[in-house]
RNA sequence: GCGCCCGUAGCUCAAUUGGAUAGAGCACCAGACUACGAAUCUGGGGGUUGGAGGUUCGAGUCCUUCCGGGCGCGCCA
């Protein structure tokens, strides 16, 4: 018997159905599932076996409804079944059938709910990847919080996961980079040379003028001096400089990217450098192997249709035939000038990662890169892989009900520390949890920090404190040896049958399913809203006490009783924190 | 113009991935504190799931089309 009671039962479905009809294909018994049931009055769970199998039997839904019915009414676990509906099975189990499990949550604790789906697979998240030009602000967060808590979801869920980060160091926006911090460092050795004059000089004009260069610029001045400028401090020969400042700056940037992600708690295992991937050759290789397999070609793209852009002119190109795999179009791998594109250089990213190994392969990327999955995908595909991308829609942030309006330009944006100074990084993970990804979110600061119910974290954080606040009264009351999880995993818990009472012991035994749907999904949205529901029945019950003292989880006079609702209470709050953990957030002992 | 994402209660969002009578919170109305912390709980009203077709035992979910919002659209990364 596994710990996960919906597995169990769902094997016990399967003996049923096999007998029912001998013979079935192996993807009805795929399509069989056992899940709760919404409806209370319908019992405990319930299963579409007898619909999805009508077809393949050649046998009304019904008829084999009742043969599994038959079959299971007889089952140890089970209390009642029934066919319901359209060929619903409807399972009422016994209750002694949930609470025998209830230890299993004590005995594991914060690895209650580990799986093995992902049977060890090696899986590679890649998130965050912003490019290494200023500070994290808000849009990088909700990738970052998205990325992290999947990554977690996947290892709980039985991966081996790498988390990773993808440096987009190498193109024309380093370079520009590069510049502005010359420009802070020749203030920094105090050229003569004004704002105006430098922003001539510059290809491409001025980028980056925000104040977090000042600090690199000084840097600059103290490590190298004034031998990076002309004697007179004038602009000196860019190939003098540039190498030096582009790759001290980059340093610089991706250090305090690394601290802005540790006050988010992230930390990720593995940093690529797209420059010196390039570097290695690895790009130019990968378009060869490409184009060995046929799937390059030299050639010009039709217009895009509709209104064109003023420049356009035809062009000959280096195309991949990503049309073969599913995009729209072949994409460009070379620009005009012979150098190759950020895409060329993605896919030897993505043949990297293939080559180490992995064979999960999940991007998270912002609504921004909308317009690139399928490319992405599609020559994913053609080295033989299989990629999927997570996008994380926009986030507006609400400030007392205002919309902050964020702009680059008029140097306005929100930086994820300003976020995090204001919020708090449980409050910023997890309510960036609270949405599914692919749909766009209103972050309102207000309700992010409020200590109301319509705060999920709050709400969360609560139940977990008044769980702990129970257990350290029930540790002076019986000694905290008699409380420790082992020791309440062998109380007896037969007294444990109000209805408040299993509805939190079904809720905390439908934490490793939850677990297993939502990595599969690669949704961890849905571990917020499983803490959610969990809160939620245990506050109930917690006022169950509130109405009848004889409810209430500490009876002095009652020792055996009070153990087992205790019991009960530490298993909540290790669902809780093996929840959070998922999420990367920290419970918390007792609010104040 | 084309592609992708989204559209669910007045508001912010769920919906076990195609399952039964679409659920929570906020707001509104009516209740429960001599406390294992009422920062919570109980009850009530509120819906043509943007519109129209289609697929099947069964559609918020899949397909077609239209409307509305967002993101993107050949040498930016």
């Amino acid at each position: 018997m596994t710990d996960n009671i919906y597995a169990e039962m769902r094997s016990r479905v399967l003996d049923a159905l096999q007998a029912a009809a001998p013979d079935l294909p192996a993807e009805v018994g795929a399509r069989v599932e056992v899940t709760a049931a919404k409806d209370p009055a319908h019992g405990d769970m319930a299963t579409n076996a007898a619909m999805v199998a009508a077809k393949a039997a050649r046998r009304k839904p019904a008829e084999l409804a009742a043969q599994i019915v038959s079959a299971l009414a007889t089952d140890p676990l089970v209390a009642e079944a029934a066919a319901a509906g359209p060929g619903f099975v409807n399972l009422r189990l016994k209750p002694e059938s949930w609470r025998a499990l209830l230890p299993d949550v004590l005995r594991s604790g914060e690895a209650y709910g580990e799986s093995t789906v992902g049977q060890g697979g090696r899986a590679n998240v890649e998130y965050v990847s912003a490019n290494p030009t200023g500070p994290m602000h808000i849009g990088h967060c909700r990738g970052a919080v998205v990325g992290d808590a999947l990554a977690n979801l996947l290892a709980k869920g039985g991966y081996d996961v790498t988390k990773e980060f993808y440096i987009n160091d190498a193109g024309a926006q380093v370079t520009a980079l590069a510049w502005a911090a010359y420009w802070r460092y020749l203030q920094a050795i105090g050229s003569p040379i004004d704002e105006a004059e430098f922003t001539e000089e510059v290809p491409g004009g001025l980028q980056y003028r925000g104040d977090y260069l000042i600090p690199v610029g000084q840097a600059l001045a103290e490590t190298y001096g004034k031998s990076l400028a002309e004697p007179d401090g004038g602009i000196a020969a860019p190939h003098l400089w540039l190498d030096t400042v582009r790759d001290f700056t980059l340093e610089r940037m991706m250090e305090s990217i690394r601290e802005d992600l540790a006050a988010l708690g992230v930390r990720q295992d593995v940093f690529t450098s797209e420059r010196a991937l390039a570097a290695a050759g690895a790009t130019d290789a990968v378009i060869e192997r490409l184009r060995a397999a046929d799937l390059i070609y030299e050639g010009t793209l039709e217009p895009p249709k509709g209104k064109l852009p003023d420049d356009w002119e035809p062009r000959q190109q280096t195309l991949f035939r990503a049309t073969l795999f599913g995009d729209d179009v072949d994409r460009p791998l070379r620009k005009s000038d012979g150098s190759n594109t950020y895409f060329a250089n993605d896919i030897a990213y993505h043949a990297d990662k293939i080559a180490r190994g992995f064979e999960v392969l999940i991007d998270v990327w912002g609504a921004d890169h909308g317009g690139y999955v399928s490319r992405m995908k599609s020559a994913v595909k053609a080295l033989g892989g299989n990629l999927d991308v997570v996008l994380c829609q926009i986030v507006h942030v609400l400030k007392d009900g205002e919309p902050v309006r964020m702009s680059k330009r008029a140097g306005t944006f929100i930086t994820l520390r300003d976020l995090l100074d204001e919020v708090g990084r449980d409050a910023v993970r997890f309510t960036m949890l609270t949405r599914k990804s692919d749909a766009q979110m209103e972050f309102d600061i207000a309700a992010a920090v409020a200590q109301t119910r319509e705060n999920p974290v709050f709400y969360v954080q609560y139940a977990h404190a008044r769980c702990r606040s129970v257990l350290r009264a029930a540790a002076e009351m019986f000694g905290a040896d008699a409380v420790s999880d082992s020791a309440l995993a062998d109380v007896r818990l037969a007294s444990l049958e109000n209805e408040a009472e299993l509805a939190v012991i079904r809720r905390l035994l439908s934490w490793p399913r939850m677990v297993e749907a939502a990595a599969l999904a690669r949704e961890p949205h849905r571990i917020a809203f499983f803490l959610y529901d969990l809160a939620a029945d245990f506050h109930m019950l917690w006022n169950r006490g509130r109405d009848d003292a004889a409810l209430r989880f500490l009876q002095p006079e009652n020792r055996d009783e009070t153990l087992a609702r205790v019991a009960l209470v530490a298993a909540t709050a290790v669902v809780i924190r093996s929840g959070l953990a998922v999420m990367g957030v920290t419970p918390v002992e007792e609010m104040r």
